[in-house]
DNA sequence: GTAATTATTTAGCGTTCGTTACATATGTAT
DNA sequence: ATACATATGTAACGAACGCTAAATAATTAC
């Protein structure tokens, strides 16, 4: 919004938004969507509501804001893992960096793509749609990744990279809920072994 | 609370106390323990605050009342799935079963037990707790069985029990999310169906 | 300097939250 | 009939909700 010209007219912005982006995002991935007041929001950025609203919007937006940020948190491991040579590979990798991920006891428990608005009131219908389409993205990452497979001869003919893919996330969105309840790293790394014994052939 | 005594004295009770827990389950699961307000209930049940109050305490404790009724609800088809005379067959009627109850157009999307209260405010600590100890309860019951497999030589001796108990469990709670965003009984199936080939031997 | 522009603080808007006081209605016990 | 016990509807409580008006502070443009 407020641009990154080299020098801006007006008082400047005495908050750092990027830092206080980050701490949206924690404070909506403990508590969730509707669970995260703006009282909670402003005492961890360190801002007044005044200065929230007027960097970001209103909540709905910041939560957007947010949600781009933890993407672009994951993006890079997640193009590492699908870029491995073979389907398997990829989604081993996968599977194997979304246990450290959600068991990583340094930030909070499980995804916020799944916890932060499975279902609620009314008000955050939008946040719920918005995010059933995002992780419905995810389930295409991997479906194409496995439909090049298919293509290179990299898994069996009557294999359906769809439903294959739809398990895989299945089972990630899975982990997720198991790490909400506070399962640890190890613990989701046996899942994810376990689940990669169901690959085809 | 208010006994099954044959006669009670005082002013008898105007409405339906089992069909109220109904209408308040049903509310809970779709819109979630923090995103349900008293207003939404009261609604659906057809009654005010005061006789709300009154039949069942509060918030937390209606909800635990719709707990206890969900699972009440599963009970039956839960035991007799595990009951299957070997542990395959008896994960994959379970499996099965709730790729139906899951997907059931009839009745609102996902389970209660995993989107009622994921993460929430400070004032749902509890709720989630109790949510957490239930689908613990769950995967113990299926722990179980399939210890009770290994005891009879229905799964390989390097088969640990827990570890593929936590697994079945992790797909459930996956499913859970698939339904939520709206996934049908044929797509969670064909889930199952995929899960299922992560049986060991 | 003065004007213009933007951010911040304070304080409070109207609404909804979970919950309850109170008067009244409806039953049994005697 | 009177006393007692419980349920109900109305109405409202204090607190928290998301959000904003208004005054003030800090910067650039001229």
């Amino acid at each position: 919004m407020t641009g990154n010209k080299a020098v801006a007219i007006g008082r400047p912005r005495a908050f750092d938004e990027d830092k206080a982006l980050g701490r949206a995002l924690e404070v909506f991935w403990r508590k969730g969507y509707e669970g995260a007041s703006i009282a909670d929001l402003t005492a961890a950025m360190g801002i007044n509501p005044p200065s929230l609203y007027a960097a970001f919007g209103n909540k709905e937006a910041l939560f957007c804001r947010a949600l781009d940020r933890y993407e672009a948190e994951h993006e890079a491991s997640w193009n590492e893992a699908l870029s491995a040579p073979t389907a398997y590979e990829a989604v081993k990798h996968l599977l194997m960096y979304s246990a450290a991920s959600l068991g990583d006891k340094r930030r909070p428990p499980g995804c916020l793509m799944v916890q932060a608005a499975l279902c609620g009131g009314k008000e955050c219908d939008a946040v719920k749609k918005e995010l059933d389409k995002r992780r419905d993205a995810s389930f295409r990452l991997i479906r194409e990744r496995l439909k090049r497979a298919r293509r290179e001869g990299d898994l069996p003919e009557n294999t359906d990279p769809a439903s294959l893919a739809r398990y895989i996330a299945t089972v990630l969105h899975g982990m997720a809920v198991q790490a909400a309840g506070g399962a640890s790293r190890k613990e989701l790394e046996r899942v994810a072994a376990t689940a990669l014994r169901a690959w085809p052939e």
